[in-house]
DNA sequence: GTTGAGAATGATAATGATTATCATTACCAA
DNA sequence: TTGGTAATGATAATCATTATCATTCTCAAC
């Protein structure tokens, strides 16, 4: 589906803003982006856009179902492209890489646990913070300190 | 352990601040409070205290291992006493209530997950939220609709 | 293609939570 | 009791985010 089309489709016109941010989050998934990260990537390249249109497009198409907010550790909350199905994230402290995962075990737990102490599962947030074992980790947080 | 000990031992001087925000916490376990709820509470009990020494001393307790920092879904912040002991929670959408819990399963799943993608756990935040069934539930939030 | 109404934008002020500054005050060892 | 130093509290500053509002852009109707 085009940009524009999905745009037209969450009741959005088709701008230039609108369009570039879509275009952040487009073909990488596990893509996590704060109002920040975007208004600096758009300048970046070129596209002379506000603070405060990223926040309001941010919000505009988290109501549309096109993007998912997060909020791992530390004050920003950053956005995703919405996949539809839930999951849950492993943040690598040392490189902040981001990855998601989905288990059945857990998820049956939860709810059996809630229910033994007498609530009923709304939703949930599971974040791993951890540290990334592989190779390409750029291990920043040691260059720093 | 009398409280001005507590404090003498975390090296910080005993101060009638630090002693009341720390009665706050000090019996009632489960007792989740942002810096905002601390300070009305003082002001409440007629002890005149400044934001910024709630915001400083919560700081202090934290690094001292007394308290624990969490953010749940929200803005603020809130503490609870360390019990030495990681816990997750269940956050009711209603009433606000907070309950805690510890899962071996879950907490198996996640090391078992994070090496699974070549990741070493060193913290993890996992918080449900749900509607609570309980009678004394005061279902706030129907209220206000 | 032109046009006009209404939506979208961007500069900036405002907000809410939190942190920094600094003169005044309180704690505690001597 | 007192002096040195840490702690306090009023307030300014900061950071992320939201609201305001005049200007600009989009798009449907001509």
């Amino acid at each position: 589906m085009s940009q524009s089309l999905q745009l037209k489709n969450a009741g959005l016109k088709s701008t230039l803003p609108r369009l570039k941010i879509l275009d952040l989050f487009g073909s990488g998934l596990e893509c996590h982006l704060s109002a920040d990260d975007i208004y600096r990537k758009l300048l970046e390249s070129g596209v002379d856009v506000g603070i405060a249109t990223v926040y309001r497009v941010l919000t505009q198409f988290e109501q549309a179902g096109l993007l998912v907010k997060r909020h791992f550790e530390g004050d920003k909350s950053v956005f995703e492209l919405n996949q539809g199905k839930h999951h849950d994230h492993i943040v690598c402290l040392q490189c902040g890489k981001v990855e998601e995962f989905y288990d059945e075990i857990i998820e049956t737990r939860q709810k059996t646990i809630a229910a033994e102490r007498g609530f009923s599962v709304n939703d949930h947030t599971l974040s791993i913070y951890a540290d990334c074992l592989k190779a390409d980790c750029p291990n920043k947080r040691q260059g720093i300190v």
